[in-house]
DNA sequence: AATAAATGACCGACTGTCGGTCGGTAATAT
DNA sequence: ATATTACCGACCGACAGTCGGTCATTTATT
């Protein structure tokens, strides 16, 4: 059988079903043969799109990006915020949209955080997160220390120590999906959620409690 | 040829092989083969030892904490020294270590962070440092809180965003040692450094400039 | 002390999987 | 008619891992 397709359209195709198959088995065990037999094209017609697997799994990664830095952007660049809301919303946004795609999320958390075939996908995401999202969330901090709300002398280095810190988290909440739900866990993630809070108030240089940057029933409802 | 050895002896003559192959390599560019072919034995014999070769990984990254390990208790446990020293000592140290084997450090930040094939190994290993050094270290937040030293809610929870950032100071140092070392690159270098040591008294709540976490000299010196 | 039995260190051909290649065919555009 | 390109699938090489069996050493038995 042959179906003849227009490039972008077949393209397309093969990265979708590589971001289903990428989500189900992890990247390591989803193979070239998983996808192709999916879709119902042949060996070389992957090849003649992609390069090489690796080449698919840049592409996915930096679609994804492409969307986060689209959103980081409108709210970086609005006009209406405060430093302080800019920062909320970056965090709160993260976490509402989670909230909204919960079983997606959760579905996603599982596969590619619960086992070891993801580890480069999870990588080369996270570098990728860190090189559009400093500089971006960079200009808030710019922002905020010229108009003398934050109180800080490296904002761009700043930025890269939140980000990396806030991977606690991320991987933590991950945890918390793929694991059985105590009293206690729970409340060792809140402590967690707490902490980063404080953190980011610290190296902000700012008095605690000024932003919210996670809120707590969320957290709980995303949880149950 | 047939040469038969003790048990523990061929096993560690492996691992010994292996950690010196994925230093020079890197996890997945090392092969099974490279290994028994350097050693001289068989397949067979390998596998008579290791069940796979992620198991290997997993030991020699255990040996390697099981050292670590023991640097951090003898710090931590130093009863001469206060919260403040230890906490120096323990970032001097590394930095110190990798003065001292400067060619070695050098060859292996190449190896190891200048290609994709060790994304899984400094991934395993990073996680594994987490799990062991947070409780230990934990431990001098815990004496600094109840000495009123330092002003912080959540000790261990502050350790772990603490050696999360220092992610950053170990990635860009390899970075750096990789890469043409111009002016700008180490007054970058020197800005994260400088950084990282105000977030950390941040976050434990003290003055700035209690605690040299990093000597620039030595820094310099290791960069030239 | 001699012999048999059990253990386990060691061997290497072989298997299965997977990413990637290549020469060619059929459909579409020019 | 011709060039282009989407598509095909047999084939390849690299690699982790398996398996049936050999040989040296230790332990138990006579």
């Amino acid at each position: 059988m042959r179906t003849v397709k227009k490039h972008d359209e077949r393209r397309k195709e093969i990265l979708k079903t590589a971001e289903k198959l990428f989500s189900k088995k992890g990247f390591a065990k989803a193979t070239i043969a998983d996808i192709i037999n999916t879709i119902g094209i042949a060996k070389g017609t992957f090849y003649h799109y992609y390069k090489s697997k690796e080449e698919l799994l840049n592409e996915f990664i930096y679609i994804e990006m492409e969307k986060t830095k689209e959103r980081l952007e409108s709210i970086v660049n609005d006009n209406s915020m405060s430093p302080y809301e800019k920062l909320a919303q970056i965090f709160r946004k993260s976490m509402h949209h989670k909230t909204i795609n919960k079983s997606r999320v959760k579905m996603l958390a599982k596969a590619l955080y619960n086992n070891d075939n993801n580890i480069v996908l999870l990588h080369k995401r996270s570098q990728k997160y860190l090189e559009i999202a400093t500089p971006l969330i960079g200009q808030i901090l710019k922002e905020g220390v010229a108009s003398k709300t934050f109180k800080l002398a490296y904002p761009i280095q700043t930025v890269d120590l939140i980000l990396r810190m806030s991977h606690s988290i991320d991987e933590n909440f991950a945890k918390m999906l793929t694991q059985s739900i105590t009293e206690e866990s729970i409340s060792d993630f809140l402590k967690i959620c707490e902490n980063f809070s404080i953190a980011v108030h610290r190296l902000l240089g700012i008095k605690e409690n000024q932003i919210e940057l996670i809120y707590k029933n969320e957290v709980l409802e995303l949880l149950n």
